[in-house]
DNA sequence: GCAAAAGTGTTTCAGCTACACCCATGT
DNA sequence: ACATGGGTGTAGCTGAAACACTTTTGC
């Protein structure tokens, strides 16, 4: 932060990273007192990865730039959903530390962008960025007090991605190449809070074109071995050209 | 602008406008030239109204005071749908004039959060705002090109609106207190850009239970009188928790 | 053989779609 | 009488929802 030339002081993104870890939806947080302040004793608090935008660089740049530096990974699946711009977000007295540790002035108003971004956690390794302490998955029912106004920018970010599931095929992005049905159904039964029929489910997703079967199946499983599938999708990013109709059981609609 | 005591150089709200008038879909812009400024001269472009964020506001309340100053309404339907950042978005020469006439910064970067207005024009008498020379309402189809990015705002901006016409019950807005059926079904067309079929539209409104019918009827219409209809929601803002399905023939769907 | 998850079809019902004619009014 | 937009009903079809039993494997 410091380092860098040109930062705007004014604008940041922050970044809600959801990731598959055991069967649990979990979002990667961030600790970074210690990373260069006097605060390593400070508090334990956690936060979303986030940074100042820098004056080169638009909006989704910086959400990629910090998105690499936790992963190593460029164009991983992004998607800006809101601004937070309260005058007060950031003046909590209790994020103090981690706001002196952090920015060279602690004391200007700065608006966020927030992001949402889907990661396969099996093709990453998580490394802690270069001003982070430690970046660890945490399930998103044991997310606890985050500094700022972190913790509705996550809250809002649950809500753009049980909506966005529904209506594009993005679940994908949290999956593995090779998957079962029965990963991708409780992956849509996690995001919904609420369980969905299998056999429709079955239907649906077959039926909608989005995957292809392999032949190929589970091995020592203690169980009937479940079919692999992929996603087939066009490889990158026309996801949003390609709506489809995700919707489960028991969702809203308005006018056909 | 210079006047204001505290203003965050970077941040910006910038309001498409809509508004119904002679049953065409209007956008409210504003030709800024002049305003205290040495460039009356210049060019006559026009623009979306907009300004920068002050320090003591939110970014809600910020577009609410742009709607203010125009129409001297409070409380106007307001959505912030989208941020753009582009490093260059307000750096072509052609957009200079404007922008000296109107900023302390010229040179800064600043990044805009992009809002979209609904309004009943019957209600409002538009008048040119404190640094604004001219306000008009310029059908959709014939604006030509405004300054910075903003015929990319504008196009983002009718798109939100197409897709959230269909989902909430926002098209009253545009629509004076009493209106005809035939009234709302060529609003949803005029921003659909598709014909709908008369009797489903009917169907689905008034099955919707979103509208409400009155005894009273047109008078004086050279034709077989409308039954006048109100809007039978929630005074205020429960509109987003009033999810409908009002989606037409055609849309697309992908998962239910 | 038992536990555990995979896999598979059918019936019912709501609601979307398509479609054509008469009505009330002003000129 | 004619032009204009208002107003109305139905039949067919698609797709959502609900629902239970058999299969394969490891232990």
């Amino acid at each position: 932060m410091s380092l860098s030339p040109s930062l705007n002081p004014h604008v940041s993104v922050d970044c809600s990273i959801f990731g598959l870890n055991d069967n649990a939806l979990c979002l990667l947080l961030i600790n970074r007192n210690g990373a260069k302040s006097t605060f390593q004793n400070a508090d334990n608090r956690f936060g979303l990865p986030g940074d100042l935008v820098r004056d080169n660089e638009n909006l989704d740049e910086a959400a990629d730039r910090i998105l690499r530096e936790l992963t190593g990974l460029s164009g991983i699946f992004l998607h800006q959903f809101k601004a937070f711009g309260d005058p007060l977000r950031i003046a909590k007295a209790k994020d103090r530390s981690w706001l002196e540790g952090v920015r060279q002035e602690p004391d200007a108003r700065v608006i966020t962008l927030a992001y949402l971004a889907l990661i396969d956690t099996s093709k990453v390794e998580i490394k802690p960025g270069s001003f982070t302490k430690e970046a660890k998955w945490v399930p998103i029912s044991e997310i606890k007090d985050l500094v700022f106004d972190h913790n509705e920018i996550f809250e809002a970010a649950l809500l753009a991605l049980r909506e966005m599931i529904q209506i594009y095929p993005i679940a994908f992005k949290l999956l593995p190449l090779k998957f079962t049905m029965g990963d991708l159904q409780s992956l849509y039964e996690i995001i919904l809070e609420r369980e969905v029929d299998k056999r429709n489910f079955r239907r649906k997703m077959l039926h909608s074109g989005l995957v292809r079967a392999l032949t190929e199946k589970q091995y020592g499983v203690s169980n009937k071995p479940a079919r692999f599938y992929v996603f087939n999708g066009s490889s990158s990013e026309e996801l949003y050209s390609s709506i489809v109709n995700l919707k489960m059981e028991g969702s809203i609609t308005v006018f056909n």
